[in-house]
DNA sequence: CTGTTAGCGCCTTCAT
DNA sequence: ATGAAGGCGCTAACAG
């Protein structure tokens, strides 16, 4: 029964000092315990507060202390498992804080300049997570300039040293994909991504390509261009892209798919086409999303969630202590060897042109 | 370049205003673009704004305004797809307004209790919208009283007609799921699912397992409690337990998991004890999350996107106009019928056989 | 049309 | 130890 609380009008700190018959300085220092307060006036204080059922106006009190205790992060396509498992990571350090997370999705260029343009202002939050998402050189001065720090995750451009941020070697994760494949004998290894000029110029995709061509080079097998080949981030895409690939007069006898989505569609497209997985072709993926342990891919696994939680770390470090210079973590991809990859030797009967059976089966 | 911004000290109001040689309040009605403003005037205003490079402090305004123009979403689990998706319709039309989304995950009873108690409080946000946690009868009756419009989406407790809600019949699902396997002529259908006396208390387990009985009722088929078997909602605990019915004496020719992801572990299981679905096993999960899809799952589909969407527009509505009486809209499931479910007699035919995705091994 | 002023709710000196 | 008052930056009357 809230008799003693006025319905419709919450109570204000003016309001629980008179009913304790204190003036609002003290009612504050209840509320932010400081020890300058005589323990039965807190007390009474703390009686006051619980009758009127009040709760400071946390508004008022950020606009007071010049602090918003919120964070936020800009990421693009947070539905994809990739983002969520590093969103996951954020969350659960910032949850242990007094700090709320505010979520911004972009899925288009535009809404990635608005929130380049907006999100990091003034007094909206305390501090920003930007997750794989390069600020263009125009955004780079403003974000540099901020009165608001910023932490880039899994952003590589060599432009943006300046930053705070927490990367992994996508160079290194693409090389050891492919390395992997080049120690089981494979030799006529292919590459598919997303658009590595798309609009949000991701620097993963290619700097896993570059990965790609330095294990190559160092195995002295030339890169043809027909073995990359780029689409739309997702399993239909894939899928379709990778039905052209096995269908080229050489083809591939196994496939670096520069995410494990994206390797979903390079299975479903063997599937139907026919192909048995790893014994005819070699698939491997890249980032360890669950899903990977479940279709038993061989992937390159980046710590998604660990990687969003050092973020986030370093960004409450930067919020406590601003550092002299900007800090950078760097992460160690790693090699999971599963089921889809095997080596080439079980493939003998190269040379046979594959004809599309009947899909969908 | 920067040379009229005063580094380190954002400009307000104030610093426009007098730049501009007016009063704040027709910097003011600048910002909020009020017409009364001679247009010579708002020019010089806007030129000082641009050369300050000033946008106005969102908790002042805020304060002032008495909105937060944010709204909160509770969620459990937010990593699991569902929730995700769900997660994502809101994001989606939330993004076309004014409104920050604050996030809240919840993985504990102590995070839900703690959220129900502070985030639907006083001034912190404009709005609440609760995913699937049934408030308890200590949070319904402040829930209720609160001054922040609440949202509930996949809630179905019946004690709380009270709130807006977007709901879907989770007892409907659960009886199209068995009646589809009953039309397939099985008999011998199991359930499987998540813990119905946990500490969330989710009511969309509950209800399945309702429709479940109603359609085996409906059948004449007596209801065998051991063929219902409760674990934690991961894949792994899901293939557990399956293994145990799969190795029952009188063994389930159809499973129906609670959701997709059981499904996967149902799947699991089968594989690592030889049997073939659907020939010699129908499942069929719930929810038709975007794996279910890849992996050719039968399901019921509750749209999960569009239910997180039809929330928030609900929401937007109440912040508009408070209705007089609590909105509930409800959605129908829907039976898709993929690869994982077929006739119970199927076994002896020869069709054409389709395995769900399977890992080499 | 526009300048002035009084809050919004809270925190923080500054006296007492 | 505690009360009073100024200020955070902005909006919204209220006078001109």
């Amino acid at each position: 029964m809230g008799l003693a609380v006025k319905r419709g009008k919450a109570a204000t700190i003016r309001d629980v000092a008179e009913r304790a018959g204190v003036g609002v300085g003290t009612v504050s220092r209840v509320i932010n315990n400081s020890p300058t307060v005589h323990a039965a006036t807190r007390q009474r204080v703390q009686k006051a507060i619980a009758k009127l059922n009040y709760s400071p106006n946390p508004m008022a009190r950020h606009l007071s202390l010049g602090k918003t205790m919120q964070i936020a992060v800009i990421a693009p396509f947070f539905t994809r498992p990739a983002f969520v498992e590093r969103l996951c990571g954020i969350e659960g350090v910032l949850a242990q804080t007094p700090y709320d997370l505010i979520v911004y999705n972009v899925e288009t260029p535009e809404k990635r300049d608005f929130c380049f343009r907006e999100v990091p202002q003034r007094k909206r939050v305390d501090g920003v997570l930007i997750l794989s998402l390069s600020p263009r050189p125009e955004d780079v001065e403003r974000l540099a300039q901020s009165e608001v720090p910023v932490v880039l995750v899994d952003v590589n451009a060599p432009a943006l040293t300046g930053f705070n941020r927490v990367v992994v070697d996508d160079v290194a994760g693409g090389r050891q994909a492919v390395q992997h494949l080049l120690d089981l004998g494979h030799r006529r290894i292919a590459y598919l991504s997303d658009f590595l000029d798309g609009p949000f110029n991701f620097t993963s995709s290619r700097d896993r390509l570059e990965g790609y061509r330095q294990a190559l080079k160092l195995a002295g097998i030339p890169f043809r261009p027909d073995y990359h080949s780029q689409g739309a981030h997702n399993r239909s895409e894939a899928h379709r892209l990778t039905s052209q690939l096995l269908t080229l007069a050489e083809r591939p006898t196994a496939i670096f798919a520069a995410s494990d989505t994206q390797a979903t569609g390079v299975l479903e497209a063997a599937r139907s086409l026919g192909l048995r997985v790893p014994e005819d072709l070699s698939v491997i993926g890249y980032d360890d999303i669950e899903l990977a342990e479940y279709l038993q891919l061989t992937t390159i696994r980046q710590c998604l969630v660990e990687s969003g939680k050092r973020g986030a770390q370093l960004l409450l470090r930067v919020l406590a202590q601003p550092p002299a210079v900007p800090v950078q973590e760097s992460m160690v991809p790693e090699l999971v060897v599963r089921q889809t990859t095997a080596p080439r030797a079980q493939a003998e009967k190269e040379g046979a042109t594959v004809t599309a059976i009947a899909p969908g089966a």
